[in-house]
DNA sequence: CCTAATTAGTTGACATAGGAGACAAACAGA
DNA sequence: TCTGTTTGTCTCCTATGTCAACTAATTAGG
């Protein structure tokens, strides 16, 4: 018989790790390693062995993740080495946000290309769960439909949403702004994709705002924190003074180097940033020894969609085995 | 030659994974199952093999980590199981609060147990890192050897700082009422433990309190927040109020279902709350399907010590393979 | 042009991990 | 006592990664 995965059926806590659970993470290390770089430098950089990234590397070629890119000639002595790269344009990511008057839409390939980009205005989307969800499908089903055209078969979907999320079951608990409650997205979605049978995760749109502008953002690169609260309404320079009083509470909890101000806010970042700066300042702890600066987003209202395809692409980066076009061919 | 364990230097990214990764993730597994269940029981939980819990086990065994503590007699049909449980008493935690007037001691076994407890004023604490940390360490030194005493030999020690603190390299980047800035913190106490070899780490105290009352205080086994913070100084009820608005933004991002106040706060509690809980109640938007509840510490000033004393059992039971007390023998 | 040195990638033996199924052990019930 | 059932262990199998030796490709130097 052949070797099967230890049963996936744990009640509460983690999965039991195989010889699988291993391949898995040292795969998504490689594919981390994927700046044009040969299978030795990879090797270097992972700390496997040249053996295993050869291996690891051939189950990516396999999977159309990775593809030769030319040789590596480094002018250096000795034989060159074989650039390998991130092949991008076959995998597919959709991302949508959902909101009371909009629905937004980024769909990318797996090296971060922008294929389709859409924002539909829909001043019904609060009227209730159902009408809401359809649209949802319809769009997100459009939307695959075009990214398959161009290519790139869509390997997975994740949805924005204003509200409480229960992101390992994928229900929106609470979206206070859509009327929505205990409403299982995940799994309505899914069924009216059909056949597609594309994996569909739901979160809270904050949090992949925030994703947007860490990976893509104002924030790029930086240990950053992103809110974009829009519930509130009152003069300009008091809610100036209550950002930096939020954010300094964040600011001594979490240390952050950037506080992101997106959404609604952004707009009149001009107005309310000083005011919140001054706070935070007066506020923070740390102050002026680990710098927390309030910075604006660039992103805009795409943010969020945005974030929710970069949170495929992340998920896939995680576990390259879930790209299943081509399933290795058994060996028995 | 023996099987070598991937090379562990990994410049930036993760460590790449060898079979030993994979043993380390499953002996947690089993360890994390540990009331007094048969070997049966555990390969249900866990989703392995019941030989591959056997195997597990026998290695937990050998590491005096369990021990079989006689027959499971269900009273039904078959073959009773051997019934195995944690063995604390061998192994054991030292949790340490620094603070600027006062050192505070958990000393505890691997089962919760408490085996020494110490408060010491010492006013001069504030009085630059020098003199605080010969002072912690003697201490750190003169516990260790009470445990020992007791029969349990510390695995490692965690140290609780009111500042910034960067986990990782167990260096204190600023605690501001210490004048401490960048201090090595996690370095210099094991230098001067010398041949005792113990693993030190350290955390941010309101953290370590926060796991403290997760664990064994007011929130215990509900997802919470807990913060402490005591540095601002108003009327009550006006503070009352700005802890609410406060709770309020965090609830908002992260919907905890209680907030835990503590440091001096807690003794404030019964004037502070009712405010606190009113504002809360009108900022949050989950309110009221989210059910936010602030409550009042009940474990004093004790929390951050007790909570690192837990931190140390944590890192034992994520990886069972540090307690290195029965080397394994080589079959070789 | 040819050889040595050097680096890149691959191949097969070895070690270790966990799963599968068979087996002995230990009980309850008839 | 015999049967059925559950527990724990043992042996074989597969999967994975490391290691050392080998082949491949290129530069340096005569």
């Amino acid at each position: 018989m052949a070797y099967k995965s230890p049963s996936t059926r744990t009640p509460g806590g983690a999965p039991p790790a195989g010889p699988d659970t291993l391949r898995r993470a040292n795969l998504s290390l490689v594919l981390r390693e994927h700046a044009s770089r040969s299978r030795a430098d990879i090797a270097q950089a992972t700390g496997l062995h040249r053996a295993t990234v050869s291996n690891l590397m051939a189950e990516l070629l396999e999977r159309r993740l990775v593809r030769e890119v030319g040789v590596k000639h480094v002018g250096a002595i000795g034989r060159p080495g074989r650039a390998v790269a991130l092949h991008g344009a076959q995998v597919g990511a959709v991302g949508m946000e959902i909101n009371v008057d909009y629905i937004a839409v980024h769909g990318i390939d797996l090296s971060g290309r922008g294929l389709v980009e859409r924002r539909l205005v829909d001043d019904a989307m609060g009227s209730g769960p159902d009408r809401a969800v359809r649209r949802v499908g319809l769009v997100a089903k459009e939307v695959a439909e075009a990214m398959r055209r161009a290519g790139a078969v869509p390997a997975g979907i994740a949805v924005a949403v204003p509200g409480l999320v229960d992101v390992t079951r994928g229900v929106v608990t609470l979206a206070p702004n859509l009327y929505w409650r205990d409403l299982p997205l995940a799994e309505l979605l899914s069924s009216l994709l059909g056949p597609l049978s594309v994996p569909v995760r739901v979160d809270n749109d904050a949090d992949l705002a925030a994703l947007a502008e860490y990976t893509s953002g104002v924030a790029a690169g930086t240990p950053g924190l992103a809110s974009g609260d829009r519930r509130m309404t009152m003069a300009v320079a008091q809610v100036g003074e209550w950002l930096g009083l939020g954010g300094s509470i964040l600011a001594n909890l979490f240390n952050p180097r950037v506080i992101v101000i997106g959404g609604y806010f952004a707009s009149l970042a001009q107005w309310l940033l000083p005011h919140a700066q001054d706070q935070l300042q007066r506020l923070v702890v740390a102050a002026p020894a680990a710098q927390c600066r309030f910075v604006a987003s660039t992103l805009g209202f795409g943010a969020a969609s945005r974030g929710a395809a970069s949170m495929v692409i992340n998920h896939i980066i995680d576990d390259p085995t879930t790209i299943m076009d081509l399933p290795r061919p058994s060996p028995y």
